[in-house]
DNA sequence: TCCAGCATGTAGCGATCCTACACAATGAGC
DNA sequence: GCTCATTGTGTAGGATCGCTACATGCTGGA
């Protein structure tokens, strides 16, 4: 009989396209995973990994058993998804991904009415950014992923994966005290072209997104600096290096010598949780996102009217 | 993660309504497939069976649980009978139910050529008559069945099997020799009508299928002795205690005080062999079916032109 | 009331699986 | 061309798992 945790091991041979790749993700040593695999190796009578280089590659066999495996186990997800849903109640655990301004205006204020309302329910947050978040769940690392979808750019959802509005959010504009433009109650994006800015770091979501929308107001927008930390960044604009877009969301105390504008049209990004079909039935996802769905809801005076 | 040795306990204590049951089909003793459920239990922090009486009930989540294990399991058998056939070649372990007549005139010879041509593939035969055959192998308990089908009553075949067809027979009738149509060429049934008869034991398809046939020509037959073995009804027919239809494949000697004619119009049964859709491809079964229709076809003209 | 039948719990033994370490093979950098 | 980092496989030992045998508890019929 087949053994569901070496039929993982298999694939995850194949998602990662090394053992060790493998074993990493699975959370045990290469060895492990070695050992795992010639195992089903013996079980099958088939060779399934062939010594390539430094690294393997899948035999034609272990391609399809990997394609077997991988309907295998989504049917099992879906049957202790459905399972749990039976129970009702929301229990087991949870591992949640979330950016930083999400982490602290949704997700911390979440944490503590769930462990209330939920107290068998242990969720795990981590902060990663959407760039990643999103495969990650997909591939099963994580259960669920808390992602931003720019109004100008939606999001691009991998297969498998179902998504839930949670809010809206705004972002206004940081200018140093001294910018021209500092004094005006909002300000148009064009009207800062040609401006220095300062962005999130480059393997992030925001950064893909800020420069995407300079362009349309811009051919060649100036990113001088990058941070990924927002404090980081008006620390940047405080000191005159460039405008910045800061959104309301988990917004830090704002240094004195920074002005922060509403931008005329507003410029939104609506926040969603994302989880794998397969365990939609969780009442521990439903949970979870009923609990950042009400503490959003408590915050959206805050996020969509705040003067600035 | 859930095991699939797990799901398998559950789902047989499910078909047997027993532990001890479930234990049985499994092999192994109950106390393990107690264990096996309560370690399920804890995983997934539901209650699945439930004292009932001397015996168990399994609990809603229980059903449930069952109608995705079996859902799982049947890919797995997929999964495992596909790589198989990407393999090509027949190897393990096939266990094979025939009937008396088919393991001496079909499967014995069929064993010898299996032997030779695919020295990798274990064949494993019990005499078990198709009454019991086919529900064990829909159970997944047998790899293939090897059944009957008269021709004036057709084969009623359970869900997820598949068939193949291997040969044809023909069977006679068995009379003493001081009967007054012994000496005939031919006999008609309905001439037979009143005699007493001798038939297989109850527990089998012959009985059904006798009991049957004899209704059509008579609307109460005599059953007056019973026994499994041809070897044995021929005794009591010489005897003149009776008729018996006597089969050609696998036909012992017929004794002195014994005649043997063909019946007007003939009486045909079919041969098939059985498997479970999931395991359709396994070359084990291919090979097997190869095997039986080819050592069938040699013997035909013996079955179906004999002059008795 | 006793007993047969069924399920669960416990002790112990063997198998399994993982980690740590050693070793082999490859390919990139100097 | 040599060294070394990277990757995969093999082995020994310890922890865990899973099974059997046996004891115990419970139920329903004789």
């Amino acid at each position: 009989m087949l053994d569901l945790e070496r039929l993982r091991a298999l694939t995850a041979v194949a998602t990662y396209g090394t053992v060790s790749g493998a074993a990493d993700a699975l959370h045990v040593t290469t060895s492990a995973v070695s050992q795992q695999v010639a195992k089903l190796e013996r079980e099958t009578g088939q060779k399934l990994l062939e010594r390539n280089g430094r690294g393997v590659r899948l035999t034609d066999a272990a391609e399809l058993l990997v394609r077997h495996a991988e309907r295998i186990l989504a049917l099992v997800e879906v049957a202790q998804s459905d399972l749990e849903a039976h129970r009702g109640t929301a229990v087991g655990e949870l591992s949640v991904a979330a950016f930083p301004t999400a982490i602290r205006g949704l997700v911390a204020t979440a944490l503590v009415r769930l462990r209330h309302e939920h107290p068998r329910l242990r969720v795990k947050v981590c902060e990663v950014d959407p760039i990643e978040s999103l495969p990650q769940a997909a591939r099963g690392e994580l259960d669920m992923a808390i992602v931003q979808d720019w109004n100008n750019e939606p999001l691009a959802l991998p297969d498998g994966l179902a998504k839930g509005h949670l809010c809206e959010d705004v972002a206004d504009v940081a200018l140093p005290a001294d910018h021209p433009l500092a004094d005006r109650d909002s300000v148009e994006l064009k009207e800062l072209a040609g401006d220095s800015w300062i962005s999130s770091t480059a393997d992030s979501v925001c950064y893909d997104w800020l420069t995407h929308t300079l362009r349309s107001v811009d051919s060649e927008p100036r990113i001088d600096h990058m941070a990924y930390e927002y404090e980081s960044q008006l620390a940047l604009v405080g000191a005159g290096c460039g405008a910045a877009i800061l959104p309301r969301l988990g917004r830090c105390v704002v240094p004195d010598n920074v002005r922060v504008l509403p931008l005329r049209p507003l410029l939104e990004r609506r926040l969603f949780a994302v989880w794998r079909t397969e365990a939609a039935r969780r009442p521990a996802i439903r949970a979870t996102v009923d609990v950042l769905r009400a503490v959003a809801a408590a915050q959206v005076p805050d996020l969509t009217q705040r003067p600035t």
